[in-house]
DNA sequence: GGCCTTAATTGATCTGGGTCATCGCGCCGG
DNA sequence: CCGGCGCGATGACCCAGATCAATTAAGGCC
C-alpha cells in the first residue's frame, strides 16, 4: 500500500473512530477493512494488556479467543515434558495470534514485554471473515508469510553453526527496527534465554557469540538490550556460511 | 467428510470427467469444487509427471506455476553456499505446491519418487481463487496446516535429540500411511540422506538410531525401505523424551 | 549368475556446543 | 550507601553427534 492511499484511509476513519490511535490499523489483517466494517470488528471485542511474563494462550488450551498484537512483542513457545523449550517464533505489533485454525493452540503464547492486543471470540471472528472475503485473503497471505518464516528458521535450526544462527538473529532483528532504532541502534527486547530457546542453543553459546562478534568488530554492544551493526557485510556473511 | 458425502461426491462427477480417476480428489484443495467446477479448474492446466530425482521449481525460480500432487512424492529444500541442505518438509499426494503464494519460491521442490502433478498458470489459479470463495478458505485450511507441521518440526530441530527425531519421524511417516501399508509394514519412500537432512542430522547417525531401534525390538526392518513398529508406545515415549 | 554401482551400516576418533561452576555487574529496596 | 538478587559473561571440562574410514548389502545390467 503507497503512502497516499493509507494517508487516505487513515483520513477515511473520522475522529470518533475506536482505531484512531492505532499505530498497526494498516500493518495489520484490519488493513484491508474499511472504517465501517472496521468499527464494527473492533467493536466486536475489547482491547486487552499484558504485562511482561503473563500468559496470553497456553498450548493445548481450547482456541476460543484470536488477537490481532498491536503493540508490544509475545512468543510462541512449546515445552518438552522434561522442560526443554523452543520458541517457534515472535509476534511483534500488527501480527495475528490464532492463524493456523486448529481447534487448540499448539503453542504457548507470552508477553515478552508489556503488550496491548485486540482480542476476539473465533466463533464472532469467522463469522465476520464470512462477510469479509478479503480479510480471509489478508489472513491466507499472513499464514503464507508465517510459513516462509518458519521454514527459514528450520534451515537455521536444522544446518546452522551457533555464529551463524546468532549472525542471522541480529540481522533480523534489523529487519525489525522500523523507527524506533534510529542512529542504528538495534533494540533486542528479550532475554539471553529467550534468544536462546528461539535459536536451539544454551545461554551461554548466545553469550559467548555475541562476545565473539563484539571482539572481532562485528558489532558494538551499547547496553544489554541493545546492539549496532558496525560490519554489516562480515555479519550477513557470517549469517550463511 | 464422512464416507456417505464423498461418495456422492465422486458419484456427481459423471463419466467423462478429468478427475474421474484421482485418488486424491477430496483430500487435496479441488475437494471442495462442485463437478462443473472441478472441470473447469482441471481443464485450465496438464496433468505433469516428474521421474524420481527431478526438480519442479528451483528455489528463486519466479513462481510462475503451482501444482496439486496427486501421486508420489516430494521434498521441499533449501542449499547453503557451502552444501549444507535441509529438507523442510515433504510433500505427499494431496498436498499443495506454492502454497506461500510468494513472488518467488523460497525453496527447491524435487521428486523422491515418480511423482503426478497437476500443473497451473499462478495468474490464473489466482483468477480462479476469486471466483471460488472456498477454494480461498481450502488454502488457507492447507497453510495453516502446513505452519503448524512446520512449527512442531522447529521444536524437534531445536530441542530434540537424534534419539527423539528418528522415533518421531517413524510416527509421522506412520501416520501418512493410509491404505498402503496394510499389515503394519510402513515404508520409508526417501534415502537415508533425505531422512538426515529432514532431521538435522547425519546419515551415519540416522543409520545408527534406526539400528538402536531396531537392536532394542523398538521396531522391526523388513526391507531398507520399510519396517514395522513393534512397541509403539515405547516408541511414543522415545520420540518425546 | 557374476560384476559393478550406489546406498546403507558399522567402527574409531574428533569437536562444537553443552554442562557445570564461578564471577561480575546493574538494579532495586531498605 | 550497602546488600542481595537476577541476568549475563566467562572459564574448565564433557559428551552427543559429526567426521573419517572401511565394510557390507542391495539392485541393475549384461
Amino acid at each position: 500500500m503507497d503512502m497516499a492511499t493509507r494517508l487516505e484511509n487513515l483520513a477515511d476513519l473520522g475522529n470518533d473512530h475506536p482505531c484512531l490511535g492505532c499505530a498497526v490499523r494498516e500493518l495489520a489483517v484490519c488493513g484491508v477493512l474499511d472504517a465501517d466494517a472496521l468499527r464494527q470488528f473492533k467493536e466486536s471485542g475489547p482491547t486487552v494488556h499484558y504485562n511482561a511474563g503473563d500468559t496470553v494462550v497456553f498450548e493445548s488450551d481450547q482456541a476460543t479467543n484470536v488477537y490481532s498484537l498491536t503493540s508490544g512483542l509475545l512468543r510462541l513457545s512449546k515445552l518438552l515434558p522434561d522442560g526443554r523449550r523452543q520458541i517457534a517464533g515472535f509476534l511483534f505489533p500488527g501480527d495475528f495470534l490464532g492463524i493456523t485454525m486448529e481447534e487448540e493452540h499448539a503453542f504457548t503464547a507470552e508477553a515478552v514485554a508489556p503488550s496491548e492486543l485486540c482480542k476476539f471470540q473465533r466463533r464472532q471472528f469467522d463469522e465476520f471473515i464470512e462477510r469479509h472475503p478479503a480479510l480471509e485473503r489478508r489472513l491466507h497471505a499472513f499464514a503464507a508469510h508465517e510459513l516462509a518464516a518458519a521454514r527459514q528458521q528450520l534451515v537455521l535450526l536444522g544446518r546452522k553453526t551457533a555464529t551463524e544462527r546468532i549472525a542471522s538473529f541480529l540481522l533480523m532483528l534489523e529487519g525489525h527496527c522500523h523507527s524506533v532504532c534510529a542512529n542504528q541502534e538495534i533494540a533486542v527486547p528479550m532475554s539471553r534465554a529467550d534468544v536462546a530457546d528461539y535459536l536451539g542453543l544454551r545461554i551461554e553459546t548466545v553469550s559467548r557469540e555475541i562476545s565473539r562478534l563484539k571482539a572481532h568488530r562485528v558489532i558494538q554492544l551499547t547496553g544489554r538490550q541493545s546492539f549496532r551493526i558496525v560490519d554489516r557485510s562480515r555479519l550477513k556473511q557470517m549469517a550463511e556460511g
